[in-house]
DNA sequence: GTGGGGGTGGAAAGCGCTTTCCGCCTGCGA
DNA sequence: TCGCAGGCGGAAAGCGCTTTCCACCCCCAC
């Protein structure tokens, strides 16, 4: 029988009381060796002793305790609507690369853009006493939403967004505006007249901020809003082409409704770019697999949310903006407009 | 100014014993109300006092002090190669609807395939006292890890896995070897003679077990070992074309792969499936948006991510093994074999 | 030779919560 | 009228750790 059972005690963990015992130290002087933040300093003699004794008995200290103790945690958490979701997915791969820098554990929330949810989980995270809480995708950002921010803020956590979130916190911006304007100038600069857009929910800031930028160059486009996935954008595409078979290219406010945009019009046979150009937003991995391969604007969305954590973490003041650049990517999915009506 | 400066600790967040306190009751009961384990009863007068304190004060229970108190904790941990991989999104995503049910907060680690930073993470996820920790994608399973795993069970933990793991632990075990068999079956069955395959690092345990079921009825399929990763596909499939221009389809061990496949064959020249038939694994969303649409093996990623947190939330006795079916669903990408050579 | 100071180990007081007792009060039966 | 049981609120002892003190020891200076 090994170590276990005259150690450790029968259905718990080991304890620290158990290793200073065990290195025949006190509790204070394992926890310094341990544990110590510097300062204090304890005999290399005993230091070894304790050392030896904790990686014995496969001490880890236990972080409820810790966190109680020191009153800071060691986790951060991340909102996002669906981690599924190859955009979310890449922001929290960056974020949770920095938290790693920083020896924090995530914690990751699917919000499914219900504000409901959102505020549920941003009250556990409190709960917590998540250090601080990125807020990936900024959701219908409401009145008791924003109060339940201010109480985590309030009660030691830091806060920092994705995309505008109001005022005082620390933001990663993405040039949303400024991408869809790209894609805007694009198709304008082929010589499409009759553009169709297809969009997420109406009270999603992205959605939002994608359209004014696209729509401050082409004023009045013809729009059908949908679910923000795939198949939202294949639905979509059959009620603009019902609606308006005079459009010459398809803007889909991001990559997956690009996705079935282009498989709708495979369905309708509108071959692209010939006769209908479509273009996307975000340049997910799947872009370039697209047949045919999509153009797009350009996010480094592991980048933004590897900032975003950055943000978090430092200790400068928050309240910070900082942008991030949209980059318009050209592929075969867009060409000159077609002169067939 | 509101209440914040006068009943709320500086810079701190509210306590209990501010409720009970503010309440006019003492701390014991305000526990008792708040979050009290049936059995004792409080009056309704005292306990509605307490209620409306508690959300005046916008109180939320301390979580580490929680988990040390009641000595269990309400987090949950799931280890993922890569969490921007859509393999192990959906995995992550199954199991987090499962862990909402429970109540439970999900911390999700990046492990990158790396050993040492499995034992790392899961070494700290036993220093959280998280609740269960699933093991989503069989790593290389070694002397180490197994120890570190052992160690998180022995310490109060449940572990489950996906993919084979080792005896005595909850297991989902997608049939990854019947998957590959499949593709076989499916393959041969189109008249194709000379296939090639194209596999992840011989280390992983998927990649083993597909390969294995494709092999019991292929025999001795070309093989050439890359990246688990699109590029990864795409960089072997030149290799494999390159050294056996014979092979008129080429099996990829996951979609990503399948997809590079795709893009290399559109590089050669080789129509796809005319000329060269192509088959993937895990039916990824992007598989349909492929060209020509991909026929893979399918995977319920979201239900096994599922099915295997409720193996680690439910009370049964560990040790189970629960079989996932996986499925074969033929696209555009597989054809007759061609007589061209 | 003695006093003092620097350094190092240990005792103990929390951190915010749960939960076991303990004791009080009420109400009922004898 | 008194006794006792049942019910419910509160005091207090932890949960495992950090951190402040305090005490001790050794060494040096006077």
């Amino acid at each position: 029988m090994p170590r276990t059972s005259s150690t450790r005690a029968p259905g718990g963990a080991v304890t620290l009381q158990q290793v200073a015992t065990a290195a025949g130290v006190s509790l204070a002087t394992a926890s310094r060796v341990l544990h110590g933040s510097g300062g204090r300093k304890v005999a290399e003699a005993l230091a070894e002793r304790v050392t030896t004794a904790a990686t014995e008995l496969r001490y880890v200290a236990h972080a409820p305790a810790q966190s109680l103790a020191r009153s800071r945690s060691t986790v951060v958490g991340v909102l996002v609507h669906d981690i599924a979701d190859p955009y979310f997915a890449a922001i929290a791969a960056g974020a949770m690369d920095v938290a790693r820098e920083y020896d924090l554990m995530v914690l990751v929330a699917n919000t499914f853009r219900d504000p409901g949810l959102e505020r549920d989980y941003l009250a556990r995270l409190r709960a917590q006493r998540a250090r601080a809480v990125l807020l990936a995708g900024s959701a219908f950002v409401g009145e008791p939403f924003a109060e339940e921010v201010a109480a985590f803020a309030e009660s030691g956590g830091r806060v920092a967004a994705i995309g505008a979130h109001g005022t005082g916190i620390d933001t990663v911006e993405p040039d949303q505006y400024g991408g869809g304007r790209l894609i805007a100038e694009h198709l304008v600069g082929l010589g499409h007249r009759e553009i169709g857009v297809i969009t997420g929910p109406a009270g999603l800031a992205t959605v939002a901020q994608r359209l004014a930028g696209f729509t401050s160059v082409v004023a009045a486009p013809r729009l059908v809003h949908a679910d923000f996935t795939r198949e939202g954008g294949r639905a979509a595409t059959h009620e603009l082409l019902g609606r308006h078979p005079e459009v010459t290219a398809v803007f889909a406010l991001n990559d997956l409704m690009a996705a079935g945009a282009l498989a709708a019009l495979r369905e309708l046979g509108r071959p692209v770019p010939e006769q209908v150009s479509v273009a996307g937003f975000d340049d997910l991995p799947v872009a370039t697999d697209l047949t045919p391969a999509l153009t797009t604007v350009r996010l480094q969305l592991a980048d933004i949310g590897a900032r975003a954590m950055r943000l978090l973490l430092d200790d400068e003041p928050g309240g910070r903006l900082v942008p991030a650049p949209a980059e318009l990517v050209v592929r075969d999915s867009t060409g000159q407009a077609s002169r067939l009506h």
